[in-house]
DNA sequence: AATTTATGTCAGCCATATTGACGTTTCTGC
DNA sequence: GCAGAAACGTCAATATGGCTGACATAAATT
């Protein structure tokens, strides 16, 4: 492997962060992009730990939640949510559904649908995985307080897309909270 | 596929949000945690798209990322940060390497370092994904005001493991408005 | 009756992660 | 100076979770 030298080392004891030098145009946001990666990072390590007893990944863990906390969900609606192709989906959802987390009831209106539900087992791993999440959001949110919460959300909520959504978001920009700041 | 049906299949026409039976307990940050969900998949979204063009992914960005901002950062470093392997990393980062967007640089307080830097032609890339997601960013902020703004660092910053962080996240907490509400 | 929709499935591929083992260079401690 | 540890690179094998393409079936729609 080469060895690039340059003219002087300058070696920085203390590591800084710095404007790439293209820092002539719009000021970018690197304080937030960082801090959402983080965040985001820790925030799913939560879940992902107690996964492993499981032997769930990620996966597993997004196709649980959606279903438990929308109950009847289509196969359709969770493609759209979890923007994965349906082989993709199939693989993880078999192993819920083998595994008796998630059942599936054909729908009565068209009986092409497979509606999903959680089952007791499935809604306890979920109840299970957000209680870790919450636990760290509660302790962020305390830093805020109330109307700080209230920020978070908001600013959260504008930063989903809302040209097409699927059915899951929608159901979540219909809520009350939702209407407030609109 | 066997399919289970229930007593009365009782169909939602309008998908609603449900509480898991297991709602008897403390009350859990549903809303928080899909708002999360959704910011971030729609967050990291925008840069994915067109890392496509550069036949890169997720994985490269990241690490272009964090050695555009923290220019010098050791190998060691970096792996803390993305909490993979060295094993993970490597590919990606000989790719990096041998298409130009990272040099390295050996270091000369310890010879057996590799620090990395960014070359031109990476900054340039990074700075393009960093402005896709600062609009964003913007455009979130933007719903929140000044005060807002301040109260989404706050909690972003609350949300992040502070026991044993990397050398990254301990420059990040080192920074001016870190000082503000600790 | 023909077509479209919703779903499932088979086969193969790719990206990104893992563990374990091993080698080299260089620094550190004695 | 030497032993050992540290920082890195790399080989091999494996797992997960994505993907595309093709095809099948049942049920709804036209």
């Amino acid at each position: 492997m080469a060895d690039i030298n340059f003219s002087s080392p300058t070696l920085s004891p203390e590591l800084r962060a710095a404007e790439p030098s293209a820092a002539a145009g719009e000021p970018l946001r690197w304080d937030i992009i960082e801090l959402l990666f983080f965040a985001y990072r820790d925030f799913v390590g939560d879940a992902d730990h107690e996964l492993e007893a499981f032997g769930f990944g990620r996966a597993h863990h997004r196709v649980m939640h959606f279903v438990t906390r929308y109950p009847g969900l289509k196969v359709a609606d969770l493609l759209d949510v979890l923007r994965i192709t349906k082989q993709s989906l199939g693989r993880v959802l078999k192993q819920l559904l083998d595994e008796d987390y998630i059942v599936q009831k054909t729908g009565n209106n068209d009986r092409r649908q497979r509606l999903l539900f959680a089952t007791p087992k499935g809604e306890a791993l979920v109840a299970k995985l957000a209680g870790l999440q919450t636990a760290r959001i509660d302790r962020a949110l305390e830093q805020v307080g109330p109307a700080g919460a209230e920020k978070v959300r908001q600013f959260l909520r504008a930063m989903i897309d809302r040209d097409d959504p699927d059915k899951v978001l929608e159901a979540i920009f219909r809520t009350p909270a939702a209407a407030a700041k609109e």
